[in-house]
DNA sequence: AGCATCCATTTTGTATACTGAAATTGCAAG
DNA sequence: CTTGCAATTTCAGTATACAAAATGGATGCT
């Protein structure tokens, strides 16, 4: 065995988690996760409490669930995603090794092939690895994993936001904005590259727009899928929502 | 029972790792620890699992050890105590309820009793609650896991500096430390209740530049209790250090 | 009929036993 | 005397069994 099962286990709990094939506020049953993972309690226990440590599940009363989407820390999710990625972005573009710019560059690289796809998991993956790439960069790990928490956060409540949106909608806006975003990946890899510090601290600060921007969107401004049948029933019967 | 046991022994193991009776990179044996706290190796083992999501434990191959202290990592750790310091105090000043302020005031107060006392630990407690009651106030669990993270490390750092310095020495400079410290506590505590955000950054930046100037004395400028044996006897025979 | 209480079932928390891997020690051979 | 290999021992990792607690349902009483 070269890896504990309880680092595996709590790996493949983060997956489903992210995927949101766990779903806010789900109970974590033990036995069951035992069984379907082919494991025992132990290891599933073990990666339980790491992930409490994550944040991504919490406990209610006895039992584990999946952390819940709270609104009102929503805010104060960005806020700390605002701050821990400037900084973040400067320390990178301060401390970067030629090795670190090799290891952002391909997961930059891996984020843009999986634009053409249109695979949103292995899309949102490559992103997380850039991002992540780049904390690699700054080579600090109390604002790194600070940085981390902030961007777990925003990416599951991103996820959360489209994946109910089909692929085929709005494809026209989802492809201007990969473009938009590809365009500034490069932009802060050349920052960090060039060790501009100011640079890199202004493009964090407007990749972080962006993200945020575009959730907002979908979570305010957005009419979804039934506005047209809502619209159109208004004045008639009830609407047939089924 | 009311609480896990493993929480119990996780609090118990960074108590007393805090108080460095157990050294860093000591050698943490599983059946050792469950001897001595009376449990079995299961509620350890998850304790040890927190630790190391808190940082204070490390994996060395298969075993656990108490992280040890890197000193490249310590201008690292004072930047991300700089900076999560003036955040949280920021925060704390901008959102502070009249609860959050009582609870600060009674830390502070606490801090300056201990303060009498020769009890150096209760002295430290006292100050990371208090600075904990803080970081509660900026009501942001992201920047708060910053903190604290900081905080616990620089504390930890500070209490191996000053653990072997006998408190009969250098009461002097301790007095006047305290002193200041305890000013400095006073003034922090009326900017958040006057929520006076400029003056709780500054404020902040001030109390950071006091712990890490008392800490860089230790470590660089104190000659310790060797320095008068040394320097009369390098001239002559090898000196008696016993 | 509604509420309360008790029992049963489910599930978590803890202990212990077993397994497998790694490290250390001892023995043998060069 | 040194080096390498093998065997034993120790300790982490996992599983399973057992205990305690909570929840839900059913029954009885008001």
């Amino acid at each position: 065995m070269v890896e504990r099962d309880g680092v595996k286990v709590a790996r493949r709990l983060r997956d489903s988690i992210l995927r949101l094939e766990l779903r806010p506020s789900q109970m974590l049953d033990e036995a069951e996760l035992s069984e379907t993972l082919g494991v025992s309690r132990t290891p599933i226990r073990e990666a339980i409490i790491q992930l409490i440590a994550d944040g991504l599940v919490v406990r209610d009363g006895r039992k584990a669930k999946v952390a819940p989407f709270d609104f009102d820390d929503m805010p104060k999710l960005y806020d700390a995603l605002l701050i821990s990625s400037r900084m973040i972005h400067r320390l990178a573009a301060e401390n970067r090794t030629r090795g670190d710019l090799d290891a952002i560059e391909r997961d930059m690289l891996r984020f843009e092939t999986a634009t053409d796809s249109s695979n949103g998991v292995e899309r949102s993956e490559a992103n997380l690895a850039f991002h992540n790439a780049i904390a690699d960069a700054a080579r600090n790990r109390y604002f790194a994993a600070f940085y981390n928490q902030a961007l777990i956060g925003t990416i599951r409540l991103a996820r959360a936001c489209f994946a109910n949106t089909p692929n085929t909608r709005g494809d026209d806006r989802l492809a201007s904005h990969l473009k938009e975003t590809i365009r500034q990946h490069r932009a802060i890899y050349a920052a960090i590259e060039a060790q501009d510090v100011e640079a890199a601290d202004s493009l964090a600060t407007l990749h972080y727009e962006l993200t945020k921007a575009r959730v907002q969107t979908v979570l305010f401004s957005e009419p979804a899928v039934f506005s047209g049948g809502l619209s159109l029933s208004l004045g008639g019967d009830a609407p047939e929502l089924s």
